[in-house]
DNA sequence: TCAAAAGTGTTCTCTTTACACCCATGC
DNA sequence: GCATGGGTGTAAAGAGAACACTTTTGA
């Protein structure tokens, strides 16, 4: 079967930054990709718009596929449009990055991946298309929002210590801060509240948080 | 001639909000629909993306033919693809938005639109498409760069007065600011030089000033 | 001489930063 | 008892906000 139309039209995908953080490090979801073109290089989850899902949709079901998970913070982050883009035809993508805890993602590759796994930003293979360009643009995004948001956060499983939190920002911002400072900084904004657990150690045990739900996401100011 | 693909295509358009400063008050420019749908509208300017131009490239050639202006601050704002938002086919449209100083822009309708005209943004149409969504999304996105970054002189002639500058940013802001401490804020930033010509005017002439063009966009931090 | 906008400093408040020691647990 | 990370306050500096009068011109 083919569409017909009267006037060129563009192929439209969807393509995911997905990030989190293991060992301390920003990382983020690659695949390595199993068909031309590009074919064996890294590059981002992604895929085709149907005509009939919205793109947040079209990534939601890219990112189940490759991944397993839902409910990850999504935003939409920029277009890439450069005419020569794509070898095969006009691609017009549309860029989101999505952001998870580490334990949330169960990693399996499908038809169109041979193989996913996530890599530090320090440490990036060469990636096919303008991947890398986009990875570039979400991590720069990434670092700005948590300075003024609380998309740490979204890192985050439900319950969590301070220094948990500290440790998103420090391996975000890929510097150490102070954990005093941090600390006042953190409770003046209201968004956490302690549990009657604490998390076990072999050290003093730490209080236990969660995030208070209707502050899920919200900016500063 | 038709075009034939072997699966479904959506249609992509660019749209922009383009903004400029005029009786202090933040205007946009809309365009009066001359064809279905959505007839006699009003709607952004903007149309379909050809497949041999890049995306700013679709947005400065729709805003010229509306306007005959070029060299607009342009910045993408956001990608709309909603199913439904266009009754004729699937459109995924990519939104930008633009500034100008209002002497820059000679408004003329072709033959797309039947009129072009400045609104203010308190005293909107009812417009066409989701054109009212992507409408706020750019006022909000201005409101919060206008803050961060140096944006405030693209609505800005060549030369100016501190006190220009300073009515764009209660314009775009919407609140009066302090005359002192506003110029004490400008010039510590370094951005501007003064002028050896002064502008005349019934009360004591004012200094004029012009923008350092190598900081003509920056961030603050 | 009056109306209109230009130009100019100081004080106070609040926010941000720097910095060091004791605590509770597991081994 | 020692190693490990948890938990806590104060002082100094810097940034932002409040606030009023004199100057220069054209009419």
């Amino acid at each position: 079967m083919t569409y017909t139309y009267e006037y060129p039209h563009p192929a439209v995908t969807v393509d995911a930054c997905l990030f989190t953080i293991q060992d301390d490090r920003l990382k983020i979801l690659l695949i390595k990709r199993a068909l031309d073109p590009f074919k064996g290089d890294w590059a981002l989850p992604g895929g085709f718009v149907h005509l009939d899902e919205n793109l947040e949709q079209a990534v939601v079901r890219e990112l189940e596929e490759e991944t397993g998970a839902r409910g990850f913070y999504l935003e939409q982050l920029e277009t890439f449009g450069q005419v020569e883009r794509d070898p095969r035809e006009r691609v017009i993508s549309v860029a989101y990055f999505a952001l998870a805890p580490a334990d949330h993602v169960t990693l399996r590759a499908d038809t169109d991946a041979s193989d996913a796994a996530w890599h530090a930003l320090e440490d990036l293979p060469d990636l096919a298309f303008d991947h890398a360009g986009i990875v570039n643009k979400a991590v720069q995004r990434i670092r700005s929002k948590v300075e003024y948001s609380t998309v740490a956060f979204e890192f985050l499983p439900p319950k969590f210590t301070i220094s948990d939190v500290r440790q998103v920002y420090e391996s975000v911002q890929g510097r150490p801060i102070d954990k005093r400072n941090f600390q006042k900084w953190l409770m003046s904004l209201n968004l956490i509240r302690p549990l009657s657990e604490k998390r076990q150690g072999s050290h003093r045990p730490a209080q236990l948080y969660e995030l208070d739900d209707a502050k899920r996401y919200r900016s500063f100011d």
